[in-house]
DNA sequence: GTGGTCGTAACACTAATCGTTACGACTCAC
DNA sequence: GTGAGTCGTAACGATTAGTGTTACGACCAC
């Protein structure tokens, strides 16, 4: 490629968060700059990836409602929310399907009392400490990120 | 701490934590009702799973001084410490490595303005969040997470 | 029509975890 | 000492998720 400029639950601390967020920001500075639309092809190039990554993770940002996408000749994405109203917390709904810590694979003794009250104790634990991880990431809208990314100096 | 700059980071929401955390119940338990040591052949049972996987994890907490365990007959698994000095951070940081959040596997195009400043920005983002759930980690202890599991009603 | 782009299936590759077997190392009871 | 029981760990296969890539149909501006 050329070189452009619970029962069960995975996370999988992967880059998907990171390169969602890479095409948001990107796709909001194109726009900026006085473009209508992004193309797959333009975004890969600036994340270092492939473009079919791209639409891929693109696509569940549609489904999520945060980004527009046409087809055919001059075609390509576009922002359906301003960066100012999408926050992280949207784009981890969008992109990371399952809870941050699963449960045993399989049943754990149910005779045992450690097994039998294990499950619901973690539940409970987890879900509080998955609460305060939805705020924060709320905390942060698109925009922010921009900001950030362009507030880093260039040496 | 976490550390962000690697080219990939997996952490993977498995049941890493879930499992640890049972079998650091399990043993406090065995232990409080006059037993010495356990066999990860017992905590094994308990969690329905394979006596090695309860092995290999235990290791990773007796390297964080969270276990002891003594080999030869009648040997077996004791804790380091009192249930309720260890929290659910220190479980964490002694079996799940990487960070929470992953960067792009290839660097960005250092050329494009959002590929030069999206590192640094998300890193410093990433890093607040991955405080505060820490900080979260660091409110429970084992002693918690064992009231929690005797407190689940038996039907 | 033609060309450019999305939409998506298909496949190979990588990485992490888990389950399992096997076996050596160790230590207690005798 | 000897034997039995347990840990310590290597090795391997299976499973899962994500990524990168190719391919090709669908769609649309012109």
């Amino acid at each position: 490629m050329a070189c452009y400029g619970r029962e069960e639950g995975f996370v999988s601390a992967n880059s998907r968060l990171t390169i969602a967020a890479h095409a948001l920001a990107w796709i909001g500075l194109y726009q900026r700059r006085g473009h209508d639309v992004a193309t797959s092809e333009q975004i890969a190039g600036s994340a270092n990836t492939n473009p079919v990554v791209i639409r891929r993770l693109l696509g569940e940002l549609r489904r999520a409602g945060l980004v527009e996408s046409r087809r055919g000749a001059g075609a390509g994405w576009a922002l359906a929310r301003e960066l100012e109203s999408i926050t992280l917390l949207d784009v981890y709904d969008a992109v990371e399907p399952g809870p941050l810590f699963a449960m045993h694979r399989a049943t754990p003794d149910q005779e045992c009392v450690v097994g039998y009250g294990i499950r619901p104790a973690m539940q409970g634990i987890y879900g509080g400490i998955e609460e305060t991880l939805r705020a924060e990431l709320a905390r942060v809208t698109m925009q922010d990120v921009l900001q950030d990314v362009l507030a880093v100096p260039r040496q």
